[in-house]
DNA sequence: TATCGGATGAGAATAATTATAAACGAACGA
DNA sequence: TCGTTCGTTTATAATTATTCTCATCCGATA
């Protein structure tokens, strides 16, 4: 997806970050369709754009989006960062062998019976939840 | 915890591993006590016992563990591989912010919903649940 | 426009993990 | 018991992912 340059300094700013080009074109390639990337598929898409750009500026870039909720980080199950650009509530679905993560949506923790278990202050107003399973692929085989 | 020679023989020849001192060492590092530990933490305590160890050994000890059941590899949160030697089931209650891991127990999905959002093939007869939240700690903070 | 602080780019550095190859050792049958 | 075989261990090299360093550049403000 592609911002004007004015939609994407007001997103900046309201998040208390400096405008720059780079920072425009890494996150525009985040958010250009729904899926989890690695830094290293973000520098790539990048690149088609600015080709002179430092993969060290996209690391920077993916950790500030993230440390300033611009972006959410998806836990590294691949053994790698990996970023989400929906802020939308909603939960994943992991293949704990191929460690593949699908998105699901719905409304299936029951808080009554979970609370009990979650020590005092720990802070559970937006939690997302991770269902580890077996893909389909990874069921078939053996 | 400590097993006799013949316990661990038992246990190896049933999850089709061969025996040898490394491994056990190995093995009774990370069930010694619960927690979930990294490869170094493991090889350090594994070297108390067998300073000549190698780490490319416990590497691979862990990775066959993890293969072939003996152990969970738990999401490396934190950057770097974790092993969980409890394979009761239970859950895991994550920091967001500083990744610290906790288990908890319960029943708390309601499978009636969840069902319907997961893909045709996919495998739940186990699942392990992550629910992410913030600590007390981090919570504190800002 | 001049200034300043933060951002960028290139490459080095670090950390975690995996691969490789040689030496070793347990289990098997002779 | 003695080899033989095959998987295991060790040491080290290689790889991969990520972060750091620092010189330079750019954008925001006066």
């Amino acid at each position: 997806m592609r911002l004007s340059h004015e939609q994407f300094r007001e997103l900046a700013v309201k998040h208390g970050l400096a405008v720059t080009h780079q920072r425009q074109v890494v996150y525009e390639a985040v958010i250009a369709s729904p899926g989890h990337y690695s830094p290293e598929d973000v520098y790539a898409a990048v690149r088609r754009r600015i080709p002179s750009i430092s993969l060290a500026t996209v690391y920077n870039n993916l950790r500030l989006f993230i440390e300033c909720g611009l972006l959410r980080e998806v836990t590294p199950h691949a053994s790698t960062l990996r970023v989400d650009g929906n802020l939308e509530p909603h939960h994943h679905l992991v293949c704990s062998r191929c460690k593949a993560v699908q998105d699901i949506e719905g409304d299936f923790i029951d808080f009554k019976r979970l609370s009990p278990q979650v020590p005092r202050g720990f802070d559970l107003t937006q939690p997302v939840v991770e269902v580890f399973g077996l893909c389909r692929q990874c069921s078939a085989k053996k």
